[in-house]
DNA sequence: ACACAAACGCAATCGTCTGTGCGTTAAGCT
DNA sequence: AGCTTAACGCACAGACGATTGCGTTTGTGT
């Protein structure tokens, strides 16, 4: 057979198409949740034919599943105070008002309502998300304050808030938010 | 008008139909996860037929949310062992290995997949399930230990779980549980 | 500028979910 | 035991999501 190489062009007309079905997606999520984002609604919304998104994505959760991952690695800035109990309680009171945001509270939420067979791409994820809180540690480390593995940290931060915004529904004080800080620099090695 | 008292009547037919499709959804659940129960399914699942799930429960939503109410009501024994910690740590473990029960994971997953706009009946579960857990720290008082807030305990334990389970997928160790355990009742008043 | 084919729009179709009118069954009350 | 009607089963139909074939547009390399 010839040479049967597929040259791909992701220029032009596609980029304009995903952007359009991208921003749909998000206010879709905004207004109606998770289960207002049909392909048919992205298509209406987005002026893009639902025949080629569903060639495009195939199905909705694929198509969640690329504007998740594609929203979740616009750049949250990495603070840098000077020191690292600072630095973290400015990284969780960012994470805290972050679930404030509908889109972001939305996302997270379709994040875990997918199925929860991807645990590769999940950890994945996680590791690159650790990768760009590391200099946060290496700055504490240069500092001589010997900090705790970021994993760890952002555990201690994340889940709690987490738990109280999709699973207590209990209230997300300042109070609460140091407390998190406080455990999350106390946390021995695992 | 005359008297339009209605008389319900939840006993005999309505009963076994109710049962039937309750086990239908969780064998649903089971196999195909949340995105397989569909009332149709449930109803060629459980031989009631489909109209009739219609009518009492309207839609998928409401299905499920009954479905995860009442088996969450199913009494989880309050450990007893003479010590807080030993209760937490055994607590920690029951919660850990029921993450792994596929059923448990699936209804945990379901309900925070529904809409995140029902805080108030998350709040009032919760609050019912602190106090089945309150005869654990009543005896650690009378023993004079001085324990946390049940709630407290409940989200140092918890929240790292769900948080491993349904959004970072990290492993959980034997190490991890009681590490979490230290944390729990290391953990200052809020 | 030209040619190739990736990506898209359009129309039509199939399958499943959702919902309604009506007759039948059986729970609860006297 | 008999009566009332809540709850159910059945047949049917409308709505929506999912897919496919085919012609058209338009990036991309030459």
């Amino acid at each position: 057979m010839a040479s049967n190489k597929i040259v791909r062009r992701p220029g032009g007309r596609t980029a304009r198409t995903r952007a359009a079905v991208h921003q749909a997606v998000e206010l879709l999520l905004i207004e109606g949740g998770l289960a207002s984002v049909t392909i048919p609604a992205v298509a209406a919304r987005s002026g893009v034919h639902h025949t080629s998104i569903y060639r495009r994505w195939g199905t909705v959760q694929n198509l969640l599943l690329d504007v998740i991952l594609t929203s979740l690695i616009r750049v949250v800035p990495t603070p840098d105070t000077g020191s690292l109990r600072e630095d973290v309680r400015q990284f969780a009171r960012e994470a805290a008002h972050a679930f404030q945001d509908p889109l972001r509270a939305a996302l997270a939420q379709a994040f875990f309502a997918l199925p929860a067979d991807d645990s590769a791409s999940r950890r994945r994820y996680w590791a690159r998300r650790y990768e760009t809180l590391r200099p946060m540690f290496d700055r504490a480390e240069g500092r001589g304050e010997n900090p705790p593995a970021p994993e760890d940290v952002v555990e201690h931060i994340l889940a709690p808030l987490y738990f109280r915004r999709f699973v207590t529904a209990r209230p997300v004080t300042n109070r609460f938010l140091d407390a998190l800080v406080n455990d999350a620099l106390r946390s021995s090695a695992r």
